[in-house]
DNA sequence: GCCGTTTTCGGCCCGACTGTTTTCAGTCG
């Protein structure tokens, strides 16, 4: 049994509990989910090697958990959850997945009519009966309906790439507002997160009517769920949901904190406040009704002993324990890349010719990139074979004389997008890969092979003397294409063994590595590569997504091959 | 049910907004 079907039977216990009305068993058990769900190891193998007592370690986990969870690996089922799913059954996760539904309403419309899913929920809604039951009213109805409907056409998240631009757009707007002392936008967009639920926006201001009469007037906003003086909620035209909070200037660094996140981040240093009694909430850092820090947040995390952890990496993942012991990692800055190491160009599936992807790479700030055109294997791109990329490398000499003469100061260095055929072996013959400067390989097919085949098939690709870079290690394409199943820890491990670089792919479909991953590799020693795997003249942007991506894998410049010179970059390859 | 540089027992984040039960419970973030 996999961690993802472990963690969501431990958070389903946690509503069952919550709907049940018993106290603090809920927390429990969803912190437990959530401590699993963000496990690199399958909780399977940590079973397997380590035992109950391993199980136990977990954090979040106790004794009756890791209980349960021997049972789930053991079995494949948990009598307990059976028990609780008969007690009452409803889908609850999906009934509490609905705006405004939560477990008090799940109870009574499951004890007054029968409510099971979101149909049975639907249904009720439509014919009036839940407008009927005490405590329960006509907006109540409505908002159900509505709550079903979106989550029927847009219950997913946004990419943060294609949101954040947008997103930057309103910002802007808000801070050119005369009323508008400071400005800031926190919750998942400020930590970089992949995939964003809502956007949090905050303002400091003294004349809150005026800011939110400005919002709800703005172009984007199709529906206002609530407004109030501090708080107001929307929906924008694209589905993305909107939170504005208008905090007096003394508390907007406070604010800031709050609205950053993440959750546990947050409870975590609440629980730390409390042990130095001390209160931390939104509008400050108190000593009883004494304002301690508030303005910024750097004053608040100083008060509570530590720098302020950067935004990406605000998990409760082990950020707040180093910031104590002033361990803080001194992750990659966004201006720290140098060089685009995966490029592709109209000579396959890009767009643009080379030497227009190297202009519009230099206009971005970048020194160098290497061209990755496809190869043969990969025909629907119309992928080089060994003849036509000696002739790329030919003309990527003649592009160099080009701008030396000019006097521009851009290296276009000579590279490949070499496919890894199902044996593992590569399509370029080894002669013609070592001609090249860098060499990325890559899965483009049998995205289906056991996990087994897969892994040996990355492995001996790796193995290859010119293979310097693996390109998007796990071959996602978020919330559209799984992973293919692969052994990350052995190709780290490959990785550190024979030097290859694994790429972090900064396009916003791929973030391929994820950030767990980054962190692993970081920890083992192996170093990484950050790319756009641009396809068009327009997409050197992406590398603020990848850079983004490193950060939350705690990967420092060091680690990151390209935030050197080109000549020292091509050093550590192979 | 978990956890501990206050604790192996007694705690568990906390404030805003809505709807409805006119003084507050439920939900959310």
């Amino acid at each position: 049994m996999k961690n993802e079907e472990i963690s969501k039977i431990l958070y389903e216990i946690g509503e069952y509990l919550g709907v049940k009305e018993i106290q603090f068993k809920p927390r429990a058990y969803e912190k437990a989910g959530y401590s699993i769900e963000n496990l690199e190891e399958e909780v399977s193998e940590i079973y397997e090697k380590g035992g109950f007592k391993a199980v136990e370690d977990i954090p979040g986990v106790g004794v009756s958990i890791a209980k349960k969870i021997e049972e789930l690996v053991k079995t494949g089922h948990l009598k307990y959850y059976e028990k609780l799913k008969k007690s009452l059954p409803v889908k609850i996760d999906e009934l509490s997945s609905i705006e405004g539904v939560g477990p008090k309403m799940i109870l009574k419309l499951y004890k007054k009519l029968k409510v099971k899913d979101i149909n049975d929920l639907e249904k009720a809604a439509k014919t009036g009966k839940i407008a009927e039951i005490a405590g329960l009213g006509k907006k109540t109805e409505e908002k159900i309906l509505k709550g079903i409907e979106f989550l029927r056409q847009s219950g997913n998240r946004f990419l943060l790439g294609l949101i954040l631009p947008r997103v930057r757009l309103i910002e802007n707007r808000l801070r050119n507002l005369k009323e508008v002392d400071r400005v800031a936008i926190a919750g998942s967009i400020r930590r970089m997160q992949e995939t964003i639920g809502d956007l949090d926006i905050l303002v400091a201001s003294k004349k809150p009517e005026k800011v939110m009469d400005f919002f709800i007037s703005m172009p984007e906003i199709a529906h206002v769920y609530s407004r109030g003086d501090t708080k107001t909620m929307v929906r924008l035209k694209n589905g993305l949901d909107a939170d504005l909070r208008v905090v007096p200037d003394r508390s907007f660094g406070a604010a800031l904190q709050y609205f950053t996140g993440d959750k546990r981040h947050n409870i975590t240093l609440r629980i730390l406040a409390g042990k130095r009694e001390l209160k931390l909430n939104e509008y400050g850092l108190w000593r009883g009704k004494k304002l301690i820090a508030g303005r910024t947040e750097e004053e608040i995390y100083e008060s509570l002993g530590m720098a302020a952890p950067p935004p990406e990496i605000r998990t409760d993942s082990g950020e707040i324990q180093a910031a104590l012991k002033n361990k803080l990692p001194q992750i990659i800055d966004y201006r720290g890349v140098k060089g685009d190491l995966q490029v592709m160009t109209n000579w396959t599936d890009g767009e643009n010719s080379i030497e227009e992807m190297a202009l519009a790479a230099q206009e971005t700030g970048l020194e160098y990139i290497v061209i990755t055109d496809h190869t043969k294997s990969l025909a629907m791109t119309g992928g080089l074979d060994e003849k036509k990329l000696l002739k790329q490398i030919a003309e990527i000499d003649k592009l160099n004389l080009k701008f030396k003469i000019k006097n521009l100061k851009f290296r276009i260095l000579k590279g490949a997008e070499v496919n890894i055929l199902k044996d593992g072996s590569l399509d370029i013959k080894d002669e013609v890969l070592a001609r090249l400067d860098v060499v990325g390989v890559a899965v483009h097919s049998h995205f289906n092979l056991s996990r087994n085949e897969q892994t040996k098939r990355i492995v001996k690709a790796m193995r290859n003397k010119n293979a310097d870079i693996l390109f998007h290690p796990t071959g996602r394409l978020i919330q559209k294409r799984a992973p293919y199943d692969v052994d990350v820890e052995e190709i780290i491990k490959t990785a550190k063994e024979t030097g290859t670089i694994l790429e972090v792919d900064a396009d916003p479909h791929r973030l391929d590595l994820k950030d767990e991953y980054i962190r692993k590799a970081v920890s083992a020693g192996v170093k990484l590569a950050i790319d756009t795997d641009a396809h068009s003249k327009n997409s050197f942007h992406y590398l603020e997504f990848g850079v983004a991506q490193a950060r939350r894998g705690w990967a420092k410049k060091d680690d990151i091959i390209n935030t050197r010179p080109w000549r020292e970059m091509l050093k550590l390859l192979k």
